[in-house]
DNA sequence: AAACTTAGTGTAAAATATACACTTTGAGAA
DNA sequence: TTCTCAAAGTGTATATTTTACACTAAGTTT
């Protein structure tokens, strides 16, 4: 998908942000941008803030967020749900936020709702190349997330219930990892995104017989020890039906 | 809380509707408002709709949910919870919605996102009066909701998802019940929305061991065979932790 | 008083969840 | 080559939860 500006259709009061969670093999990452100012105008904000914009006129709010992933990052035709809308009164009145607004935005007092989105994606699949008005784009360790710009610890906190949820009823932990991985790494997944220390055989059998995971000929390598069986995901159909039966943990 | 109409400063680009939810003891509810024109223009125009409308620009989303359903229904002070964005580029454009754009919008083609909210209430706590631009609010019968007017039947799909879900994890059903109910209208209800058919003795060991219900001294009064007991809901600390443990069905 | 309707109640068997520890295997160091 | 280290891989017994299932009690109406 190219992305089509035309920027004379901005539509400037409807906004997306995404939240992109990664996993690195220990630590839960979002994908995080640090706010610089179009045109190197001399102004110190390194403001982290969520990738995110205004959408278009034409636009759909989901094309829209898969537009700004994709300019800002190069991360291209993702899985993107919805996490919901932000319409605080003050969610722009920060004063670092105001400062960024009044140069960057053609109407920067307008009032602005965004729609959060989010997605998980396998790290190591991505080399993020920043453009647009993004300085840096960074992995920031869920857990060392500061003050980020505008609402959007909100957002944030929306998508970490939100992928909690997920992670408990449906399949959605293998997302996270390379096609091919070790168990343990899909249970280290769930200890650090769950904050738990789950049961290791308790988990592994519950895991396996989900009937999600099949086990391949290929084992670890590189590894200063024994090399665990590496296992991949099977598609299966997954309908809200089963939703409440299933467990993944 | 008295809304104030400030109709020179609407957003005419972000709406609101909402999803609300009775039960009337057998039946799932939701209430609809048959759209008219303003001014009673000669047009038939007898769709239903969800209950909605533009906000305000220094309107907060949910202010402006809770408005809509205190100016159409005389409903106020609701528990009203966000089921998501809706911003489908072609949602305003059956014909029969283009007409009442037209007449009734100050900015008839304007692209409208709009914000879906829902909620459960007592349906004998409220006595409906239509106001603004419904010319009849109804309750209407979950399974007989025909088309509605522009996307709300999309709304109306992720509300009732929305509400199962609910059913099942959190101590919502007694919403939609009077302060005081026998324990059956809660069997009733559970199987009603779920549309399933639960083991009665089991149900009512779970729901009573989820300690929300307390027992009363009452009993129903003019029901022509043995009066059951009747129950009220305890509020309990109920943190989203609990979320994954409890089971309410 | 008989018939009807819903209320109210217990138990046994099956399935699931939990707690728990030792052996195996390959890599790297001695 | 052997020793050590680190993680892989694996089973069982107990507790808890879920499920399936049917009769008696009580008030109302006829």
């Amino acid at each position: 998908m190219e992305a089509t500006k035309k920027t004379n259709n901005i539509n400037p009061t409807v906004s997306v942000d995404c939240v992109v969670f990664g996993f690195d093999g220990s630590d839960l990452k979002v994908l995080l941008v640090q706010r610089d100012l179009r045109d190197n105008l001399d102004i110190d904000d390194d403001t982290l803030v969520l990738p995110g914009d205004l959408i278009f006129e034409d636009e759909d709010i989901l094309d829209a967020a898969s537009r700004v992933l994709l300019d800002l990052t190069g991360i291209d035709n993702l899985f993107l749900e919805q996490i919901g809308a932000f319409g605080n009164l003050d969610r722009l009145s920060k004063d670092k936020d105001k400062i960024w607004l009044d140069l960057v935005r053609p109407t920067p007092d307008s009032r602005v709702i965004t729609i959060g989105y989010f997605a998980l994606v396998n790290i190591k699949n991505y080399t993020i190349k920043p453009a647009g008005f993004a300085k840096h784009v960074i992995w920031k360790d869920f857990n060392e997330v500061g003050e980020l710009g505008f609402d959007h610890n909100d957002i944030l906190s929306a998508a970490i219930i939100k992928l909690r949820n997920k992670l408990y009823h449906e399949p959605v932990g293998f997302k996270l990892l390379p096609n091919q991985f070790p168990l343990n790494h899909l249970y280290t997944l769930y200890n650090t995104i769950l904050n738990s220390k789950l049961d290791r055989r308790n988990f592994l059998r519950r895991i396996l017989k989900t009937g999600f995971l099949k086990e391949t000929d290929n084992f670890q390598e590189g590894v200063p020890h024994k090399p665990a069986r590496l296992y991949t995901f099977v598609e299966k159909k997954f309908t809200n039906d089963n939703n409440q039966k299933f467990k993944f943990y």
